[in-house]
DNA sequence: TTATAAAAAGATATTTTTATCTTTTTTTTT
DNA sequence: AAAAAAAAAGATAAAAATATCTTTTTATAA
């Protein structure tokens, strides 16, 4: 579905919206660990999320990612935007070039209204309503044993 | 979404079939020509999808791919699951190694359904259908221009 | 103001996917 | 039986994704 990266991604910043606030960063070495991914790749996305601006960083001893309100109301579509464009929005499921409105893809009305429905949770779910529901439910980051 | 193999996989099944019967098949080459793609990595493919029995082939002359009447009713999911494996039906949105009914990643709940329509659609769409649809509307296997 | 801690940037390596090329086998036709 | 046509199989190459390593820059704290 997604790349891996964008997975990755996606942990990285619940993992920082829960383990950072104003005054405390979070650093890179412990993002990989508390995802398990791979340290330099997690790098890698670190700097395209702080380029992007979906999440903010400090140098510097004490430094390290944190979220501002506006990074903490990020949506799940957003992080897929940004690390692996807008296929979902854009692309024939059967990868059809030609595929539109128009002249449309065998499945492609049958699918339209499971994309709209899709995209809608990926839009619709963000950053904060996860760590609201770390709260109370729930999942793991890490591939530790249940 | 789907990898190229697989796409090329669902264009050439479509094209088999509508161009193929019991006495012409068809040839490796007018199969690459007619869905756009590179003529030996198709030739890849078509092994892959002949191996599987998802079309038939004879060699010699006049030899080429055909389907029978049980390969026309093969589904998208069934070339989905012989050429990119079921991870849709398996895997987690989200790419979150631990995520079940149990312990649920944060858009499981919600993803469920859509993506039980989705495979829904894939399982429901057979070739014939595609066959069917053709003569009535327009689509295509071609980059062409509309 | 110097040492240090941390991210940023850049360069390199590995793996997987996609694509291509060559040889072999099979089948049909002559 | 020989030639030819076609897929099968195997080997190789290129590109993209994933992963790793090294150097540079920045900021803090001593």
């Amino acid at each position: 579905m997604f790349s891996k990266s964008c997975e990755y991604a996606i942990k990285a910043m619940i993992f920082v919206a829960q383990k950072s606030d104003s005054d405390s960063k979070v650093g890179l070495k412990e993002i990989a660990e508390g995802t398990d991914t791979p340290v330099p790749f997690m790098a890698k996305i670190m700097q395209e999320l702080s380029k992007k601006k979906l999440v903010h960083s400090s140098k510097g001893p004490n430094g390290g990612f944190y979220m501002n309100k506006k990074n903490l109301k990020t949506s799940i579509a957003d992080i897929v935007l940004a690390t692996d464009g807008d296929g979902i929005y854009s692309k024939c499921v059967l990868g059809l070039k030609n595929c539109n409105e128009k002249t449309p893809c065998p499945v492609h009305h049958e699918y339209k209204d499971i994309k709209k429905k899709f995209i809608a949770m990926l839009e619709k779910n963000t950053i904060t309503d996860f760590n609201e529901k770390l709260m109370t439910k729930k999942f793991f980051l890490k591939n530790e044993e249940n």
